[in-house]
DNA sequence: CATGAATGAGCCTTCATTCAT
DNA sequence: TATGAATGAAGGCTCATTCAT
């Protein structure tokens, strides 16, 4: 791929992340253009409909995620706190926004795209393990299920009340789940 | 207003809140109207815009609420159970739907509309009452405000993943929740 | 259905079956609508789709050239009169412009059109019979088929030069053909 | 010209006269520049725009023509049977589908092309030389025009229905035609 | 009053044409 | 010179809203 195109598409990928999040995955395709600084073409040229395009940005936030659930687990010997701070990254992530991506339940044509059905898997894998370390350490309670971390993945509340942005309102819900978590 | 013109009105209210709860704020007016059993014309002489049915819905919804706080709060005795079961009711309410209604930042045009900032400001109050007492009582975490509980009332996730609903999926987290929230 | 809502339709087919003969039937939808004059909503509300609209028009089209050729028929006397006369008006119409709705194998989405295989099945009868009927009368030539003649209802010649129009160029090809057709 | 040059364009010309026999002038650019296996870019250097190219072409069509109407003259020893193989010839090149080059009156943009108008005339004569002749040799009917002829340059018709070819339909057709000429 | 028909603005997508590589 | 990337205008279709019946 030509330079240029490949830097083209590099922004197109990036302003759908950053727009997907603001404005949800049914945001018009021009919006998502004027954000890369291109125009519609381009865009479908690179995506041919929405659906891919969700896809590869799925796919960017999940290997992204999959990447720092890595890093955290080696940076923070054991299991518990890191599995807080990739769960802290994911509400930071608004990663309930792009849900379409991370569940294979919710947008039919999704289902079946390799790629995305590879990292959903490697990051499952993660939690699972995570999961799994953190209750043999003692410090996550026994009695949930690497499903059930799965889904906080997803966490989102929909205020934000006075001067508190979304990202503060989360964190602070988030550290009430995580401590609700926590093995007594 | 005549009876029949009086019972549309309710048909139309309440089929906007299955649906909304459903498919969302931004589904076609034609699908309420469908659900409702009457024509768009008749939606459209009873809410002049979506932003008057949304209001006039989230008035429904807060206001059940307001009223299923005070019973649980007669019923329960003590502010925490009370506190418990309503923030399970929100949960299966799945209340960040209608979270625009809630949100006075969230829908411009819903900002000034006085019977929403009147039931919003009952439901608050309500929230904060059963945060206090429950604090007081020793039973809910000291350094909660009544804020954070309110961001819980619409708590949702995003995944429904293998045989799961998404009722049980809400019910499984918020159950984190109110395990985060309690006093140690 | 309403009485203006039917006049709308009616309106919508008669400028679909002149704009399809004019330019084709890959014509812009709102160009019909203009010609009908309505806006292209009501166009999709009483034809959900392109084909929809081809099948109604074709449906208009081989409906009224069963009846004309019941008509001529009827009044010819003759077989081979009427079989002229069904010919020549095809030519007039332009049917070739319709091939669409005539012949099941070009649109993939007219093939199983119920009301346009009946009428279909109705003209091909009809075309059918006063083949056989001609020959029988010794008037048409022994040696060509049904087929051949239906053939010849899309006839079509795209050169209308100097001051001769369309109807005149394909007028004269047609007595050309009717006398390639006559028996010697 | 460089050689490659003068070779994209022939491929071009080539994949031209292909695509526009199978899918008609409007086929979009692309179709044919992968037909002839260059670039778009490519294909609008040689032909700076899509009526240069059906000029081009059309071109192509009517110097074939005309040079296997000579042949056939040469050949067929009298005008009649010259006749008939061109016209046969010009049923197998589907020429209706170019009629935009062969007809001045239809594509404004290729009225007053100087090479069109001179190979249109010259194929004009040819027809209205073997018009002439086979009316004085006493094979062709009378009273038909050199214009009528060459009309059936143009003849299509639109179904191709059972196992029948569009070759094999057009084909049957012209021989009646043909009939329809000759004189008694 | 209730209905659903009509309207047109808006988003989706394709493709002719231009232009950077 | 060849390529194919970028652009935006144009046509398809949906749906919020208005209005005739």
């Amino acid at each position: 791929m030509r330079a240029d195109a490949q830097s083209n598409r590099d922004q197109i990928l990036a302003a759908a992340q950053v727009v997907f999040r603001e404005l949800g995955v049914d945001v018009p395709m021009k919006a998502i253009a004027d954000r890369a600084g291109v125009g519609v073409g381009t865009l479908y040229r690179r995506f041919p409909d929405r659906e891919s395009l969700i896809s590869a940005a799925g796919y960017e936030y999940l290997s992204g995620l999959a990447e720092s659930a890595e890093t955290a687990r080696r940076e923070e010997g054991a299991a518990w706190p890191a599995l807080c701070r990739f769960l802290r990254e994911c509400a930071g992530l608004r990663l309930g926004a792009m849900a379409s991506a991370l569940e294979p339940n919710l947008h039919d044509e999704l289902r079946g795209d390799p790629n995305l059905t590879a990292v959903r898997a490697r990051v499952a894998d993660l939690v699972a393990r995570m999961t799994a370390q953190a209750q043999a350490e003692g410090d996550l309670r026994a009695d949930v299920t690497a499903e059930d971390v799965a889904h906080l993945m997803t966490l989102q509340v929909y205020a934000h009340p006075k001067g508190q942005t979304y990202a503060e309102a989360i964190a602070r819900t988030m550290e009430i789940v995580l401590d609700g978590l926590r093995a007594r």
